[in-house]
DNA sequence: TCAATAGTGTCTGTCAGACAGTATGTG
DNA sequence: CACATACTGTCTGACAGACACTATTGA
């Protein structure tokens, strides 16, 4: 009730009345390469679950949000300044869930278009993307598996009503690059022309490059027209996955 | 990159090298009452922000998850055992958030259909309903205007898409009293028989109470089927809001 | 000219909005 | 009976799925 909330308030004041909470920002972050949903894991190399593929991640430090956290470890893992996007997933604060010490780790998800094939810098520890579909999610660190099950439906939710996938494209892009990222995603498949139409019927969501046009390829066919992202955030209506 | 990761992971042994994280569960706790929308706000007794409303919650304990931690919260705050929806919204951790220390403040809704006029037990400390319509955000404590705006839109986002407008209601319940959730969180109006084909198409949605009925106003009328939740979560295809 | 890919047109079923009409309850 | 509320039927336009067709490019 209130009044208890407040005596907590007062609490607050005395720090060591607290436990020593540490708070860790991971990230899911994802990436499509040669048409398959790619997942980013590096190998951990101290217990526990030394040897295990986990998220990577860091704590959040003194004078940062976990948000700040988030990209400045998204910074760290690729080299360069992220550009692409990045959203707070959810918080995971099992009691148990690092068998260390209290925990609470907040989870981002982060895409991209294409990153370099080995994330990181020149540092020895291991780091890949997995596919999706090739990974092992029970063979993770700590509560991981978890977290990458909520990251993926969390990204698979946000192509329906959202703009989301153009994220997943370096510009320009044609249409058919950006329904390879719903077939990819979701692993559908869809018709040319039906997809073509509800693109380009949600205004805002591509703009046409104007005299833009990716040749075709090596064995022939007719050159693609090249877009770039629209300023649309959300689609309306959205495109929904098929039941 | 991963290997600076690790070296976090080591020092993760000394808890000496962190800061003295504080973790909390705060609430938006969401009822409908006389058709409007209200939200929880408990009024602050001590600094910072003394007088101020702001949102039920409390500090997360060493045995307890944050979920765990709010769940506690929200039955303390009802006075029983809390039987609505509940669902984590995100994690807010400004550094300056709390001008005492650091923390970081895992954010709830709860949804109830309805809950007794003034929250609490028997405390003496001010806790009352307020139609979102009529609140003040601007004059919440902390950031608690902020979350309490992501908690309205992530509530009227879930009708779209999921039954959740069921938790609004006590059961069993008619058509009409789920229209007007609808009405309430949108601030729209239905067409009766529109809205009536729309959740009776929806497989599990709702199902009918065997001879229940509930008698007509007491200005007259026919009485109204009665009905229960279903047992479906989501809706598809979802019930969008009008552009 | 052929193969391959881009893009258009069109039919059809489903469904949402609008709204007229029927049924059943209370006074 | 009047009247209020519950419920049903139906028209129409928008749109998604299916798929046949035309256009343009490279070899």
């Amino acid at each position: 009730m209130a009044g208890r909330g407040e005596q907590s308030d007062e609490r607050a004041y005395d720090p060591a009345a607290f436990p020593p909470f540490a708070v860790t920002a991971d990230l899911a972050v994802f990436t499509l390469r040669d048409g398959s949903l790619c997942l980013l894991l590096v190998r951990r190399g101290v217990e526990p679950f030394a040897g295990c593929w986990a998220l990577p991640g860091g704590f959040v430090q003194p004078h940062e949000s976990a948000d700040e956290a988030a990209r400045r470890e998204l910074a760290e893992e690729t080299g360069v300044e992220f550009a692409g996007h990045l959203e707070q997933l959810a918080t995971y604060s099992d009691p148990d869930r690092d068998p260390r010490m209290r925990v609470v780790s907040v989870a981002y998800v982060a895409l991209a278009p294409s990153l370099p094939d080995v994330a990181g810098g020149s540092d020895a520890a291991e780091a890949r993307w997995w596919p999706v579909t090739s990974m092992r999610p029970a063979e993770l660190a700590f509560d991981h598996a978890h977290i990458v099950g909520d990251a993926l439906e969390r990204v698979r939710a946000k192509l329906e009503y959202t703009t989301l996938a153009t994220q997943f494209v370096d510009e320009p892009f044609t249409v058919r690059d950006l329904q390879e990222v719903y077939e990819a995603v979701w692993g559908v498949t869809w018709d040319r022309a039906n997809f073509r139409r509800k693109v380009l019927s949600t205004p805002g969501f591509v703009v046409s490059v104007e005299h833009g046009v990716r040749p075709g390829s090596a064995t022939g066919g007719r050159s693609a027209q090249l877009y770039r992202r629209g300023d649309a955030l959300a689609l309306y209506p959205p495109i929904l996955r098929p039941k």
